[in-house]
DNA sequence: TCTGGGGTCCTAGGACCC
DNA sequence: TCTGGGGTCCTAGGACCC
């Protein structure tokens, strides 16, 4: 048999429960529920992790922390330590790049990885049995193609285990299923294609061009298309990301109506935001306000700063109550947020 | 017992300039 | 005077993902 180039994802189960369980392995086997300041008592604050045996109790990512309890009362909540998933993180990737491989990491708790191998099954099995050795951590793996395939290949594979999609199993595994099963394909499209009459992924795979364009654009239509066929991309980046924006919001307990008082907490985020980037070796080229208001709309407002990319404190925090002028501030606010866009190639 | 936080990329419209 | 285009920059919003 004869080698090529495979593409891999390695998708950890159940993560930030899983770090969490590693420092406190006595609440092993017990629903696990990580997130916010970890009291289920507090309004406004959701699940960002919950083990499997919480999600056995219909608790998931994303719902209210006290949904979360009343659904299963018997659950231990934690707060969310994002320094310690952090470390965790950079463990398994390393253990990862310990294999003559190209690792591209992709968000705390995923990585992609290219190989040029006879038996990528294999290789799934080594990676995962050396990710566990070296932190303690088990993980699906997906065999693929490219990223597209692989990413799905691993959903198929969890908790734990490896699965092969590539363009021989395509068609049969995936064929049938919802196109909102698709890397990138998420609610709003979905709804979009079923008014098209696409519902599944084959029937993505066989529509008309036509309709397809006239809906989304050339570029949508033509990786819609693309993606439904089991066609995806290949490219392994192994470089550090440099990001491009970096944010800080906060839903406050209780509504802001006073405006001096939202002013006061944009200059807050806007310099703690600031020390962040600039910490970072980084320089700003745009500042961004978000302001959700109560009913939940949440529009945004944005400017590039007029005298070029800055490391100043001062100059970001003015830039942000600027942008903050650009608001009508006479409905209660939820939530306030500042972005900063980054200077690249520096 | 309403609905977190942190990101990326794409599109579209208006301003502005030639 | 009744009407051009094309290109780029900027901002706002949409959609998706973890």
């Amino acid at each position: 048999m004869a080698t090529r180039w495979w593409l891999l994802h390695v998708d950890l189960d159940q993560f930030v429960a899983a770090v969490e369980l590693l420092r406190r392995p006595e609440l092993r086997g017990r629903p696990v529920v990580v997130g916010g300041s970890g009291d289920p008592t507090r309004a406004r604050q959701v699940v960002a992790t919950a083990s499997y045996e919480a999600r056995a109790h219909g608790v998931h990512s994303g719902m209210p922390l006290r949904a979360a309890a009343r659904r299963c009362p018997d659950a231990v909540f934690l707060p969310s330590d994002p320094p310690a998933y952090e470390a965790a993180s950079a463990r398994v990737m390393a253990a990862l790049r310990g294999f003559p491989v190209r690792v591209e990491v992709f968000g705390w708790d995923e990585a992609f990885v290219g190989a040029e191998v006879e038996d990528p099954m294999a290789l799934a099995a080594d990676l995962q049995k050396a990710v566990f050795a070296q932190t303690g951590l088990t993980c699906a793996v997906g065999v693929g193609d490219n990223k597209s395939t692989a990413k799905i290949a691993a959903r198929f594979g969890k908790p734990g285990g490896v699965f092969q999609l590539t363009a021989g199993n395509w068609m049969d595994v995936m064929g049938a299923r919802p196109a909102a099963e698709l890397w990138g394909v998420g609610p709003k499209t979905a709804k979009k294609l079923a008014d098209l009459g696409l519902h599944t992924v084959a029937d993505l795979a066989a529509a008309d061009p036509e309709p397809l364009l006239a809906r989304f654009g050339a570029r949508m239509a033509g990786w819609l298309r693309a993606t439904a066929r089991g066609g995806g991309d290949t490219e392994v980046v192994t470089e550090p990301w440099v990001a491009r924006s970096r944010s800080r919001e906060t839903t406050y307990p209780r509504d802001l109506t006073d405006p001096e008082q939202i002013a006061g907490q944009v200059a807050v985020l806007a310099r703690e935001l600031g020390a962040d980037v600039v910490g970072e070796g980084r320089r700003v080229t745009h500042v961004a306000v978000k302001v959700r208001f109560a009913s939940f709309y949440t529009p945004t407002r944005e400017m590039k700063l007029r005298d070029g990319p800055t490391t100043d404190l001062d100059v970001i925090e003015r830039a942000a109550l600027t942008v903050l002028e650009k608001f009508r501030l006479d409905r209660p606010v939820r939530l306030l947020g500042v972005r900063t866009d980054l200077e690249l190639d520096r």
